[in-house]
DNA sequence: GTCTATAAGAAGATAGAC
DNA sequence: GTCTATCTTCTTATAGAC
């Protein structure tokens, strides 16, 4: 990796550990392995840097949903894939997407960098609803809305289905953001949470 | 209010949108009226201010906790109270929840301040979990508890129906502490969602 | 592209007058 | 208890040698 990137790359762990004021640039410099001024023939300015990652970040993220909303927003409505949701895929469809939320080094660096910034700049509190609020109920709704329609689920509002399904996998996310040593009780309640949400919206003879 | 509290009333406020370390003691005398070098003879340093903070928000959390934790944990389980758990019933304690915790003032930049600070501060990753995940899921638990061995509601993991219901409400939360404008729409989701939990979980006969 | 030296300013905190 | 003046340290950023 270049030190273009590596400077990206440090200032984001300590930016998602202490917030954006509380990161000098010298320590940034620090964590790449060279000195403050160094680092001004990269970027012309500390919030150069911040910028920088927030581009990535904008990338990234596109790049990702791009590949998540096919199979969920057009016409390749796979039956196969939704017709045979069984108990077993959905908790693997929410473990899945808890896990990978949680241990991706940088969504998950970003994500604390987000929840960090997100009352002091506008920019960071749209992106936080954004990825974390919006855009998986969104998703979570279309999915159970066509769930709905196959009629292997039972007929009931898909924004609250979503929010039931998602606002638990929310809430233990941000409790392993803050404190991993935790990661196995979440997942073990999050196991559940999703077997206990399928036994009361399937409908039996679906199963 | 005497000069000292309103110090620390400034200071919370800024803390809570900026964070600590963007806040300089200079910007609190201003929001107060002072100079800075005036601020010392209430305070001996900045981080003497964030503790006040601290402390005064432990005193008024336990202080508030003790009221609740009599409804839910003792042998005084209310049977009148209990046994009259209508939908509306459950959703003015859903809402009623929400909207203390989304309008106290003090409490609603406390939490935000939490928020900005959970990682960087280690008394702070304790308190955030504790304030909003713990607390809130075992008391809600120990509701749920009751109301099953009551036989008002039906059979389930408690932990996991104080997950279901507490969860939308916290994910809500900190969407409306990025975007009070939301307040209204997370509102509306907020009943249907415990409306939907209600129909879930209650059993028919019992309603 | 990295370094040392250094400028220019902001920040936390103190001294001492009133 | 509040002020002005000041100290010290930290921080962002630039200049210029190599």
């Amino acid at each position: 990796m270049n030190t273009k990137s590596r400077i990206l790359d440090s200032a984001l762990t300590l930016f998602s550990e202490k917030g954006y004021h509380s990161v000098s640039v010298a320590e940034i410099a620090d964590a790449v392995g060279i000195k403050a001024p160094s680092l001004y023939k990269h970027y012309k300015s500390k919030r150069d840097i911040f910028n920088g990652i927030l581009s990535e970040m904008q990338t990234r993220y596109e790049k990702q949903t791009a590949t998540l909303q096919m199979n969920g927003s057009n016409a390749a409505v796979d039956a196969d894939i939704f017709s045979s949701v069984s108990e077993d895929t959905l908790i693997q469809m929410g473990i899945g997407l808890f896990t990978y939320f949680l241990h991706d080094d940088y969504v998950c660096r970003f994500r604390k960098m987000l929840t960090i910034e997100q009352f002091h700049n506008a920019e960071l509190t749209t992106l936080y609803t954004k990825q974390y609020t919006d855009d998986p109920l969104s998703y979570q709704s279309r999915i159970f809305s066509m769930l709905g329609t196959c009629g292997l689920f039972r007929p009931a509002n898909a924004d609250v289905m979503a929010l039931h399904f998602y606002a638990p996998l929310y809430l233990l996310l941000t409790l392993c953001d803050r404190e991993p040593a935790r990661e196995p009780e979440a997942l073990q309640l999050l196991e559940q949470h999703i077997r206990q949400f399928n036994q009361i919206y399937k409908k039996e003879n679906a199963q």
